[in-house]
DNA sequence: ACGATGACAGTTT
DNA sequence: CAAACTGCCATCG
């Protein structure tokens, strides 16, 4: 069927992309920016995913579970906004993932691999 | 339209 | 082993 102009709204697309993934991320798993990235077009747009996140304000008013998408330390970043980092832990631990005394999750048992991908 | 910022990742010192 | 720098892409002012 027609597709429009690749040239069309790619960014548009990126972040439809990313917003679509993260809402298929099954409770009490999670993953990384970069793993996103991958999935949804290229591997270097891990910090575009969590620009994709940081623009929801400006986008739908998703209940997107942007709280399961986390760096690839495993954990929560630290950014300007503490309260954002102690209620997405929050969540996560509720869902049932578990942090280590270091603030970091075992992502090699809470990562999210999508049927049909490998991840390492 | 432009410039600066940011919820990252990977590599090197 | 740990810390610091650079590179990349999208969004915001």
């Amino acid at each position: 069927m027609p597709r429009k102009d690749s040239k069309a709204s790619a960014d548009a697309q990126f972040r439809a992309r990313v917003l679509e993934l993260v809402a298929q991320i099954p409770r009490g798993k999670v993953v990384t920016y970069g793993q996103v990235a991958t999935m949804v077009d290229s591997p270097r747009s891990a910090r575009a995913g969590g620009g994709v996140l940081s623009g929801l304000k400006s986008g739908p008013p998703t209940e997107l579970p942007w709280h399961r998408v986390i760096n690839s330390r495993g954990g929560v970043s630290a950014p300007n906004e503490p309260h954002r980092f102690q209620v997405q832990r929050a969540l996560l631990e509720a869902e049932g993932v578990v942090f280590r005394e270091n603030g970091t999750c075992d992502l090699k048992a809470f990562r999210w691999v999508a049927q049909g991908w490998s991840w390492e």
